[in-house]
DNA sequence: AAGGTGACCGGCC
DNA sequence: TGGCCGGCCACCT
């Protein structure tokens, strides 16, 4: 059995909380969850977590992008325009894989 | 154990 | 907004 669960206390668990607790119409960017785990330098391994997220089914990975609302993770995920999909069926509205009005639709994880 | 990797960020132009 | 460069740090092989 693949059992790739990971159950390890691992930084990665520590990204899937806060990105759990993103509400629906709501984007944040990696680093904002960096900084909510303390660890605003790692923003890049936010973004290997979500890697991993593709396990995670409660992990809305679709509503996290980087810091200019670009869409980055979307080439990740199943399909091409999924993560696309997703954000325009919450109200999110996004152009050319940008998402319009980020700043609006900006959620800062709430410690 | 060491090196390579990466869904980033910030600064500069 | 966009492109380039350096730093940073946990995970993987």
């Amino acid at each position: 059995m693949k059992a790739k669960a990971k159950n390890n206390d691992s930084f990665f668990e520590s990204v899937y909380e806060i990105v759990r607790l993103i509400p629906e119409g709501k984007v944040t960017s990696y680093g904002a969850i960096a900084k909510a785990i303390g660890a605003v330098r790692s923003a890049r391994m936010v973004g290997y977590a979500m890697n991993a997220s593709h396990n995670m089914e409660d992990v809305p990975a679709h509503r996290v992008v980087n810091r200019k609302g670009l869409l980055t993770g979307k080439h990740h995920f199943d399909g091409t325009n999924l993560m696309q999909q997703l954000l325009e069926s919450e109200g999110i509205k996004v152009i050319d894989n940008k998402i319009v009005d980020f700043e609006k639709h900006f959620w800062e994880p709430d410690f």
